[in-house]
DNA sequence: TTCCAGGGCGGAACCGGTTCCATGAAGTCG
DNA sequence: CGACTTCATGGAACCGGTTCCGCCCTGGAA
């Protein structure tokens, strides 16, 4: 009793003394002698809940108010055993797909009155050390990721902290998830072009986000490829290029394409910010777009409508949002249906694509003095391997990501 | 006594005893008596404090292990009387150049150690409701804002609160803030265009945030008007143009300047994204750039060295970082020195951006069918009212935004 | 051998809410 | 008019760490 006597005395010459006012901190016991009652009933006016007398509740709201009172987040959280704060892991924040995912979600998890915490993520170990931090308990009530497999690890220890997950742009079995089709994707655009005409029809793709990403890309080409096999277009493995997702990189991908003996007449390119790349590439070279070359992008960012960029439009913000929704399902323990969501993809036809020019594309790769080229590079399955490192990846099980990775 | 027996029970049941399991939160405690020691050794353990006996610690370490412990954020945050959260009160993320302040400030706060909550403001209400939470006790160990003034209630509520604060590119008196001199900048990229030998110059800007944003617009403009009069240019306000910051707006802003009967032989916007929106109004026109028009923008983001578009850089990741690590400053106790840090400017020049074809600006203007109209709208603060109401609110206090703000 | 300093450590008090139990008062029913 | 709810309320226990106090033990000085 005396060293409690003590200690107290201490604290508040330590703590509070050196401001001279003991206004530091006004707590609920204070509250609560201030307006004549217990505890317990602040925290019933606090949240709202029923069984207090509506005198007594003016009477605390009014002592709240003059002593300019502020519950502490931290202690409510607490003994409510919910730190009311969710956590959202993504990758290259800056990218603008990712920013307006993550603005959805975060606007959506506002509303509900969560606050969110964003852990982005630019190399595999970072990934590692924040998934593994989130497993803490009261760390986050819940967890939405975007655009980033997590390893099955993480999966396990999240389910083994029963701390409800949930996925954007990115799949598990098991998980709620809200994503596009992203093969889908691929072949929408590809067959968007077919449909105008063209037949040779290159691609311009990113590294899977350098080894931590998730796996769009590869799943757009799939659809690119599909999408030729429908048309009966032989794949050219000489058309395809991969580089950093930057519209520099791009940009030099498809100044390559439009190098080559037999280019392209068309180009899809797996973002719109790589579109954009391939845009400037064509700019810089001469090319007519969409005389010489159509182009068509990815995600209908706000500059492919300024640009007149064909692209296929897929609902970025939505996606975040309504992950951040299914989030709070859970969290209120609600059902989540359909585990596996899909949102709807379309192409947005603009004037970046238009049908090849006469003479272009398929009567030109036809004979001439391409057509060595085209035997050199054809389209059997063990050529393509050969033609260019850059692309095997797509073809492989991605040999260099998994490198990344494990170097990391 | 009975009671709480009662109730330990009834928790035991109710709570961990629907799994049949009790392993759902493994505590201090238990982690206490599974080593063989008291709960204050193992918070020495867990916070590397001194006077550990290296045997002890392992064993502690080894049961920690073994049981799969995390300790819980909410409590040692309570008990410490800091939560380990900082707060980024940002307007606009989705736009390039806040997303990559925020991600140069979230990066670094992530090194401290610090959980990073983003508060993204789109309108006043927004903003104040987000400012006003962050006094709340135990919310936040400290704020960044990032390009948003705070109105004076806000900064007093801080002050009180004592809760650190430190400011991106947006200025208060008394406060760490870290800005780059948006006037300076604007003088830069006008002087720029004036050295090739420009001397209508015309100016496409923002609305300010929509009335919630930071003064660069209106400081950058007169950066425009300070050079123009340095040069002893004329102001002309019809070369001035404002709306909402999308490219898609200052695209038709861009527009109806290149439709005057005099047009401007070249063009500041106040961003890249803006100036884009010109660089795109110019294709469409048939307006050559570099030939028939110069564009400048501002901030240097990815897509402006891919566009050849002469700009002003302004370090924007890194006005992030700084912002945080002065905040960690803070936290720490430490002096924060200087109080008001600018970074540094400097334009990039690039394709955009040529002297003007022989007899455009200067000469024509000079003389001609255009005299007329200098003298009507000529540099005299009476005569730059009266034109278009659009610019108005750069001369006057922004009657607009306030209004704007006011519906909110 | 005695005394003292100081390191190692256990554990109570505490951070500031929430929740549950007990209590008393007011209201209801027979 | 008494027994039985029902409602409003005070307050203790609790959430899970941190910190400080004080005890014990060891080693060095006297």
């Amino acid at each position: 009793m005396k060293s409690c006597r003590a200690r107290e005395e201490g604290a508040a010459v330590g703590r509070r003394g050196v401001t001279g006012i003991a206004s530091r901190g006004v707590n609920i016991t204070q509250v609560a002698r201030a307006a004549g009652v217990g505890t317990g009933t602040v925290s019933r006016v606090l949240n709202d809940s029923a069984n207090v007398r509506p005198t007594t509740r003016a009477r605390v709201l009014e002592v709240i108010e003059r002593l300019d009172y502020h519950p502490s987040r931290l202690a409510s959280g607490l003994s409510r055993g919910s730190p009311r704060t969710v956590a959202i892991v993504v990758p290259f924040m800056t990218r603008p797909s990712v920013v307006e995912r993550l603005a959805g979600a975060i606007s959506v998890l506002d509303e509900h009155g969560y606050d969110t915490v964003v852990l982005n993520v630019e190399t595999a170990e970072q990934r590692d050390r924040h998934l593994k931090s989130l497993t803490a308990r009261h760390r986050a009530d819940g967890v939405v990721v975007l655009s980033i497999p997590i390893p099955a690890t993480f999966l396990a220890a999240f389910r083994k902290a029963r701390i409800p997950v949930v996925l954007v742009d990115t799949e598990a079995p098991g998980l709620p998830r809200t994503i596009a089709d992203d093969a889908r994707g691929g072949r929408l655009a590809t067959e968007h072009l077919i449909a105008l005409g063209h037949r040779r029809i290159g691609f311009v793709g990113d590294l899977g986000f350098e080894g931590i990403g998730n796996h769009s890309t590869r799943q757009r080409f799939s659809g690119y490829r599909a999408a030729l096999q429908a048309a009966r277009i032989p794949y050219d493995g000489a058309l395809v290029r991969q580089g950093s997702h930057s519209a520099a990189t791009s940009s030099l991908l498809a100044e390559e394409l439009l190098g080559l003996a037999d280019p392209p007449t068309a180009i899809f390119a797996i973002s719109d910010t790589q579109a954009i790349g391939v845009l400037a590439a064509a700019d810089r070279m001469g090319v007519e777009v969409p005389g010489d070359l159509s182009v068509v992008g990815y995600d209908d960012v706000e500059a492919a409508a300024l640009l007149g960029l064909t692209t296929v439009r897929q609902p970025l913000k939505e996606s975040g949002a309504r992950g951040a929704e299914r989030l709070c399902l859970l969290l209120r323990h609600e059902r989540v249906r359909p585990l596996r969501e899909e949102l709807p993809l379309e192409i947005v036809a603009r004037t970046s694509s238009a049908p090849p020019a006469a003479g272009a594309g398929t009567v030109r790769a036809a004979g001439g003095g391409s057509a060595g080229r085209q035997n050199a590079f054809g389209t059997s399955g063990d050529h393509e391997r050969r033609v260019r490192g850059e692309h095997r990846q797509l073809l492989s099980e991605q040999p260099e990501l998994h490198r990344l990775a494990a170097e990391r």
